[in-house]
DNA sequence: AATATTAATGTTATATTATAACATATTAAT
DNA sequence: ATTAATATGTTATAATATAACATTAATATT
């Protein structure tokens, strides 16, 4: 299977999910809100959304700032992408809605990211939180560098 | 002790620490980076860039975003500052040049911020990173939430 | 000390990222 | 069918950040 071929597949995979998620969850994958979803996995990396926007023109060129950025919105409410706030971008979420400490190795090479999840992140929250009586709601970890491939 | 004089004290001892440094490491901590430092220590919390440039207006009125955006990446990359990228916003750093796996309590409710210090950062970021083959270079780490003093 | 080099600051312009506010259309609930 | 809620369209502008080039100040070299 060549590459290209894995990465459709991947992004096919990724749009399945989400419509069966919206329809379990009652949300509305609305042909906008699938239309953006599909550019973000198109792309091996992340995107930046006036990236986006360029690409959503093109299918619908009415598309403007406020098009993107309401429908990045609902797809990350809803645990369909991340924002990478180290870089104002956004990815696909490989596996919405089944965890909540996942974070991101970020490759300044490529731009490809890896997701990761670990309990190891959840105890360092809770017990970093308990130690300073903090009420945690939204982590951000973010690790930039460079990647096994670009290495080479 | 007064609440205002403690935080005096504090701002004041930050830039002995910043000046010592500086002098230590053969950097120039000149007027205008010393005054930026004051006034990003003169906040309780965080502070936004374009703030920060219009508190610097009133002492230089020819200030502009370079002068501020300039400033604030010579003390970031000297370690007398930090950027917390889910917010754009910048804070003095308690503890510079002294660790490399800090992270950050950001109360979403005061604006404060508690700088937090633990080799358990650092386990987890090390051990992702020899698990994927990845070189990490920068590490984002921040947690939005509520403090404290701000749950009463 | 005069000159060259480097570092810092000044200045203009513009790029990039994001949202407010209000209008219209579509969908769901009554 | 009407109302209410949700989603999208549209205009304008706010907020964040940098490129590029000019000038000044500090440091090193002759």
């Amino acid at each position: 299977m060549s590459k290209q071929q894995k990465k459709l597949s991947v992004s096919a995979e990724a749009l399945k999910k989400a419509e069966k998620l919206c329809e379990i969850n009652g949300l509305k994958l609305t042909k906008l809100r699938k239309q953006v979803l599909k550019l973000i996995w198109k792309k091996p990396g992340y995107v930046k959304a006036y990236d986006l926007l360029d690409e959503l023109k093109k299918i619908d060129p009415s598309a403007k700032p406020p098009t993107i950025y309401r429908t990045l919105d609902f797809l990350i409410e809803n645990g369909l992408i991340h924002k990478l706030q180290s870089l104002n971008a956004f990815i696909g979420c490989h596996h919405p809605h089944e965890h909540n400490d996942c974070y991101f190795l970020i490759c300044d090479s490529c731009q490809k990211i890896e997701e990761c999840c670990s309990s190891k992140i959840n105890n360092v929250v809770t017990s970093t939180s308990k130690n300073n009586n903090f009420i945690p709601n939204k982590v951000t970890f973010e690790i930039a560098g460079t990647c096994q491939n670009c290495l080479n």
